[in-house]
DNA sequence: GTGAAAGCGCTAACAA
DNA sequence: TTGTTAGCGCTTTCAC
């Protein structure tokens, strides 16, 4: 049988004992805060080696007042659009002192306070915050503290002056609407939105009316269809969409993960892409290329998004003051769901070129 | 200008004093750990709404000599692998008291004792492993403190007990061999690995030599490739492969990213996909559907593997005695990229069937 | 039903 | 260079 050592973890105390110092000299040489003699800092040393003593975090957290955690507030942890983001953050984060706490927030208004404040002053010293809008009270709150805040992808309330990073959605937009119709005649393109409250989608939306008039385009709200950035959403959109009869021949939707759903349903259809509907997505997640035939759509710089707030979060909490970062740069990736025969992805083609 | 208000944090004792009463009878009513008056609980109650105060959790933690919060430890949080075993473990951890402390430890072998104990003791109640082995040093360390862990996808050191959640590898495997082999006569399949020292792996590396020698068929170790569960691993291996000359007609890659990068390679090679080379994968991860032609794989409930995982870690965490689980039943699905015609994903389809 | 007071393990003055 | 001590904000006996 296994023979487990139930001993309690070691303390300050039994390190300073074992050393035969003082618990603060302990702390100092942990912590170099302080000379010590080269004998005493040998033997604190070793006898933290020997008891394989690590610093309760709980404690030494408030004694600085400090928990050295930033949070992470985000609607779920999985889909293909937060893995990158996750890994810009979290290598921004690594690199630094401090630790990650996660937490999804599917559901709200539960009365239970921890599931109210997952997180927050009580047990990280900052956050990052990619909510659907509605969540506001909470921020507004937290601004009024002074608690440092990153916003993933939205403007915070009005009245505040949170840094946020976010896409040029515009400028993307407006290339692959102007690709669509300068370089593949398409007139009547369909805009399958994300989630109600979801602030990229509605940029995405004003961009993409934006540039249908500047072709000289004319909108038309039965082409304004609703998804939610999912598969699934992206799917039944087009269904309905077929059922009501509505002309089109483009979509392009607000998402990579709602573009497969939109190619499933045309396929399902009979209709064939991109000769009879073109389709373009936005994000340029990692099966884009992958797809039959590979989506055309424009790249977002998600992961590099995810490292730029983490190090505006870092940087506040580093007591500099941070702007918010100017909007992204987004690159259009012409692949072959756009009507464009190239066989190889054409990094940075012009919206007028082809491959 | 936002005038912000810098007050501090209100502490238990600004409630006390507010209501009138003591921090013992705050922390009463706070946690419904005595009874209280109708009356003072009323007070209490209003003077934490005004100063909307939220207990201090390292100040609890401290006292309770509890941190509530469970760690997750893992080599990268993208990945379309991670993203359902996330998803799985973030459902579970949030129907609980706990909270989510999550590291991704690309990385190894630093000297800050923050990043060499980046999760432990020291800030977790509990902690899910996600590890490429070698960590057994710091694995063996917490076993013996009888620190709570519950291993995804491998086996403990060697003397230890500790519990994990894993695939039904080896029947997956035997049935997608067979299907290979019964139904499209292939008998030169290669095995693509994973990366080394990864368990699941090593176990789907067995299982697949098993499964040949069953169909009474030659082991060829010209015929395993070493990749590393991802899209350019998977690519370079079968362009080496094929620079080598060696003949194959069926290609199993460990995992469905790894395929993703087989398809890529043969098919940049010429070669058509089914007809020349089959290429099956393992994991049916979300995009396996939408590759060209669909992925055959083996679907494995990674969520759900997620999900028991969080859980059982929670039950040792209330004190219960936890046993590894079974392994998780993996499913055959047959798409096009075996040879099927399938137009539609057959689930369960057996082996020996083809739609 | 309520309050006083002793810690939880650590850091940071302040002395020596 | 080192030790003593007073907290950090909270829970939890132990009295009352």
């Amino acid at each position: 049988m296994s023979e487990r050592n139930t001993k309690q973890r070691a303390t300050i105390s039994d390190v300073a004992r074992l050393a035969g110092v003082s618990i603060s000299t302990v702390s100092r040489v942990l912590n170099d805060t302080a000379p010590v003699s080269d004998d005493v800092e040998k033997r604190v040393r070793q006898a933290v080696e020997l008891l394989s003593y690590a610093p309760h975090a709980a404690a030494r957290n408030l004694a600085v007042r400090k928990t050295n955690t930033v949070g992470l507030l985000l609607p779920a942890l999985s889909s293909s659009f937060f893995a990158p983001m996750l890994r810009g953050i979290e290598s921004a984060i690594r690199r630094s002192e401090y630790h990650l706490l996660v937490h999804a927030s599917l559901r709200s208004g539960d009365n239970d306070p921890w599931q109210r404040h997952p997180i927050g002053a009580h047990n990280a010293d900052g956050m990052l915050l990619f909510v659907n809008s509605s969540d506001d009270e909470e921020i507004l709150r937290n601004y009024r503290r002074d608690f440092p805040m990153v916003l993933l992808f939205f403007k915070g309330p009005k009245g505040t002056d949170i840094p946020y990073v976010s896409f040029d959605n515009a400028g993307g937009i407006h290339q692959i609407v102007e690709h669509l119709v300068s370089v593949h005649g398409r007139r009547r393109i369909v805009y399958l939105r994300g989630p109600v409250g979801n602030q990229d989608s509605e940029e995405r939306e004003l961009a993409y009316r934006l540039a249908l008039a500047q072709l000289g385009l004319p909108y038309d709200a039965a082409l304004v269809a609703r998804g939610d950035y999912s598969e699934q959403g992206g799917q039944a959109a087009v269904e309905q969409l077929l059922a009501t009869g509505v002309p089109f021949d483009a979509v392009f939707a607000g998402d990579d993960e709602a573009a497969t759903g939109v190619i499933a349903a045309l396929r399902a259809a009979g209709r064939s892409i991109p000769e009879d509907i073109a389709v373009v997505g936005f994000d340029d997640l990692t099966f884009a290329a992958h797809l039959n035939p590979p989506l055309s759509t424009v790249r977002a710089p998600i992961e590099r998004a995810g490292s730029l707030a983490a190090r505006m979060l870092l940087a506040i909490l580093h007591g500099e003051e941070v702007p918010s970062a100017s909007p992204l740069p987004v690159e259009l990736v012409i692949r072959r769901s756009c009507g464009c025969q190239a066989s190889v992805p054409a990094p940075a083609a012009g919206p007028g070129s082809c491959r």
